[in-house]
RNA sequence: GUGAGUGUCGCCUAGCGGCUAAGGCGCCAGACUGUGGAUCUGGAGAUCGGGGGUUCGAAUCCCCUCACUCACCCCA
């Protein structure tokens, strides 16, 4: 047998059923973003290479997918929408700032697929740029806080840090000039091997048994205790960690305001973010239940628009990431059950009786319901009642010639069996007012 | 990019050197010619991912290749 052609590697076909729950998403992700007065933008999914590339770090440098086009030029998938944006707001210098932008999109990594990573998937954008103000930091956070409810998630933590933090903390541990990245790369996966994990891997990367000692002294997670002000004396000759620790108590601070409880969040010294533009507040949500990662990502960038424009204008934003969600959502049972979208499937009698079933269907679609036509080339009552069982389709329609007779159409409600003869007129309304609208 | 595991009808799975590769789901037809989802009966559908090799004989063993999955790296 022949083997049909299959999508690339790590990309996916979305079937209907699986595209239902994706629009379910996206339609709750706008409307939260909306309601928070952040505005809708696209960008191409092509960009020079130039654009890309040196944003992101020496290692996700190389994910990038990156050809020659036709005219020779270099140009890559875009790897994030933070990257684009950063491009947009440099090039149009004219809009009008603070500026608030969502973006719902693909977004491609050419790494190899595993549990909850593709290597094209969607990512759901929220920023604020031109502003310093940690209350657009906080309303980031308020956000993925409010998306993320609304959707049914009520078991997840939002994750805060703060590079400037890190940075002092890295400062006052000793850890030698340009090898920060390598001390937080390991400090980052402390949830995930442990204290002596992370010890053992420091070690063997060379660094001195005092600077992990000191580093540890910082980190060390007290019972309740409030870590920003346990932090506040060891770091006071830090300007940067004083920075990093006002900047997140000013977040703290506004959360409560905007209806974010202190549940939702925590601030962990221990959690870093690879993207190399981050400057300031970081944050990241991880579910517990299905392992898979973190669900959201983001931060402070205020440098890099200035790498496109010559000029720094602050920034913040984060990320929800559709597929994750998405998966997370299946295996939490947290979607409604929806295998069609269509309410109403209008059956076909005979060739005499089709144009009257086509006026019916015309007649809903122009009140609002979605109504299918059966048009499958076989007909038969029987093939059709099975059709619209199998796609879930909670009506049938059926009109003969008795009910064309009487300017009635037989409603059948597919969940029991149950069939009512409504009069012409009336079955858009009884259809509309149905449970399962 | 590195390592490990798995590829058998559309889907899930049995078979692990030897009769025409077995079953479930789904599909098709009928019992039921204005009526689905239950039940029963019958039917179609697989050169066992692809290529090469070992053997009298390969879905079963070996090599290569492709795909998928998982882990590392990194991340949504």
């Amino acid at each position: 047998m022949a083997n049909p052609p299959q999508a690339l590697r790590g990309m996916r076909d979305f079937l209907p059923e699986r595209m239902i729950l994706r629009h379910h998403v996206i339609g709750v992700f706008r409307r939260v973003f909306e309601r928070y007065g952040f505005a809708p933008l696209d960008t191409p999914a092509v960009e020079y290479a130039d654009t890309l590339e040196g944003k992101y770090g020496e290692e996700a440098d190389k994910l990038i997918y990156k050809f020659e086009d036709r005219g020779g030029r270099q140009v890559g998938l875009r790897y994030d929408l933070t990257v684009p944006l950063a491009r947009v707001v440099a090039l149009y210098p004219e809009l009008p700032k603070p500026f608030k932008r969502y973006q719902i999109a693909p977004v491609w990594r050419a790494e190899r697929p595993q549990k909850g990573r593709y290597r094209e998937f969607w990512q759901c954008d929220v920023d604020t740029v031109g502003t310093s103000s940690m209350l657009a930091d906080a309303e980031i956070l308020a956000v993925l806080h409010d998306a993320l409810v609304q959707l049914g998630f009520r078991n997840f933590v939002m994750r805060l840090n703060n590079r400037k933090l890190l940075k002092g903390l890295s400062a006052y541990a000793g850890v030698p000039e340009g090898e920060e990245a390598s001390v937080l790369r390991s400090v980052d996966k402390l949830d995930k091997i442990g204290e002596v994990g992370v010890r053992t891997e420091l070690l063997e990367k060379g660094f001195a048994a005092t600077v992990v000692d000191r580093l540890f002294d910082l980190l060390a997670p007290g019972e309740g205790d409030d870590v920003l002000a346990r932090l506040r004396v060891p770091l006071a000759d830090n300007p940067d960690a004083q920075q990093g620790i006002a900047e997140l108590e000013q977040v703290r601070e506004y959360l409560g305001a905007l209806g974010v409880p202190e549940t939702a969040y925590r601030i962990d010294l221990a959690m870093v973010r690879g993207l190399d533009y981050y400057t300031g507040p970081i944050f990241e949500t991880v579910v517990e239940e299905p392992r898979i990662g973190s669900i959201t990502g983001g931060g402070r960038y205020d440098h890099l628009v200035g790498i496109f424009s010559g000029r720094d204008i602050p920034a913040v934003g984060s990320t929800l990431g559709l597929e994750r969600i998405v998966d997370v959502m299946e295996a939490l049972g947290l979607f409604p059950e929806e295998k069609t979208r269509t309410q109403v499937l209008v059956t076909l009698f005979d060739a005499d009786t089709t144009p009257e079933a086509l006026r019916l269907a015309t007649e809903l679609r122009g009140a609002g319901v979605r109504a299918e036509v059966y048009l499958g080339e076989k007909g038969g009552l029987k093939r059709q009642l099975a059709y619209a069982n199998n796609q879930g389709i909670p009506w049938v329609a059926l009109l003969g010639p008795d009910e064309i007779a009487r300017g009635e159409v037989t409603l059948r409600d597919m969940r029991d069996g149950t069939q009512q003869a409504v009069p012409r007129a009336q079955v858009a309304d009884r259809l509309k007012s149905a449970p399962s609208g």
